[in-house]
DNA sequence: CGCAAGCAAATCCGATCGGATTTACTTGCG
DNA sequence: CGCAAGTAAATCCGATCGGATTTGCTTGCG
């Protein structure tokens, strides 16, 4: 019950029903849910040790701020040091189910791109995600994987620019990312993933 | 309350009062600790998010495992992306009192090991840790260096080779990687970071 | 002697209570 | 009218309760 109360205020999070530097009432909030405060405090302190909310005694609980121009960058710059190797380990280790998998979701943004013309953020940032989680899964590197999924890259983004549209371009680069790891050519896989993390950066930064 | 209760379940995780795998009783540990179940399981749901305790839902808290050769590897493979960059980031962005406190720490440990010959490795472990986080801290970079703190690497580490002897080799290269982020060489101290690390890995693959 | 069934102890885990602290509002005084 | 003091409501937070599940032991049967 503790986890549905992770996922109940993660969604919450990430919607911006509750808004960055919002106090988190453990009282108020445990009633929307229908939980009582004993798990919510464990999903609580679980996300704090995530860096997602933050805690201080005897004032209780709060969301996490925004990242400043600064910790955006730096986060930037821990993801263009990951994500290009996973990115290398993936084209090297992949399997057929890693590939295809990749493909549907790939094919999915795609797809609703395609149709829709303006795909809404908030569906690209959790397709997004995943694919980059796929990536990282696929290089078999666990250890890589979940420091990637600690980073929470994708959800510090979002609440950042929620209201940011989708080019096709983050589509087109992951298709070129893509494609080299099926290809299963490390090298072009590693420079396409740190051309897209460069670029997509430089596209979020745009509004700041 | 459930803050220090999280430092004693990390202290009994890290000197193998709870050996690895073993079963977390809510009950007893907290007996044993004097603190009661809630703010307990809330330490325990936090360390449970840190990847240093694992939960099944019925059947309550274990102790994570201890690495496989292949997670061992793994673990060094992304300390590997990250730390070199730490340390050329910390070569440019150091201040004086970090270079201060990174020199105390190094003549901490080898004060220590000219005394007793044979430095306790739960001693070094700790120092060691100190020190890699120093050198994060120095880099500026906060993502950075809670992406290295979350790995708890030497954590591990130490709950792998916790009889592991050290010997003067990584002292001497502690002070190689030292002098170059004092001396504002960045390159050096990435060469000098990636040749520690390895030799590092290296010493402790031994008795695998 | 082996095995299964059943019982007792331990454990899990959410709900709720109560003391302590903070926050917000109101009232009264300068 | 402004500010300070006091009070009430909300909140925090650990302790404890009770129902449900699991685990380990014992007992009895084949």
């Amino acid at each position: 019950m503790s986890e549905s109360a992770y996922d109940a205020v993660l969604g919450l999070l990430i919607m911006r029903d509750i808004p960055p530097g919002e106090r988190i009432s453990v009282d108020r909030v445990g009633r929307d849910l229908g939980v009582s405060q004993t798990p919510l405090r464990q999903a609580l302190k679980a996300l704090e040790a995530e860096g997602l909310v933050t805690y201080t005694h005897l004032s209780g609980f709060r969301a996490s701020e925004l990242l400043t121009p600064r910790e955006f960058d730096d986060l930037f710059a821990v993801r263009r040091l990951l994500e290009p190797e996973a990115a290398a380990g993936a084209a090297l280790a992949r399997s057929d189910s890693d590939v295809e998998f990749m493909r549907d979701l790939h094919e999915s943004m795609a797809g609703d791109l395609r149709d829709g013309q303006t795909l809404a953020y908030s569906v690209f940032a959790r397709h997004d995600a995943a694919l980059h989680d796929l990536i990282a899964a696929a290089s078999g590197n666990g250890a890589l994987r979940q420091t990637m999924q600690k980073l929470h890259a994708h959800l510090h983004v979002f609440r950042l620019r929620y209201d940011a549209s989708v080019t096709g371009e983050a589509i087109d680069e992951h298709e070129q990312v893509v494609s080299a790891i099926a290809g299963g050519d490390a090298a072009k896989a590693r420079t396409r993933m740190r051309q897209h993390l460069k670029r997509s950066q430089q596209r979020l930064q745009r509004g700041f």
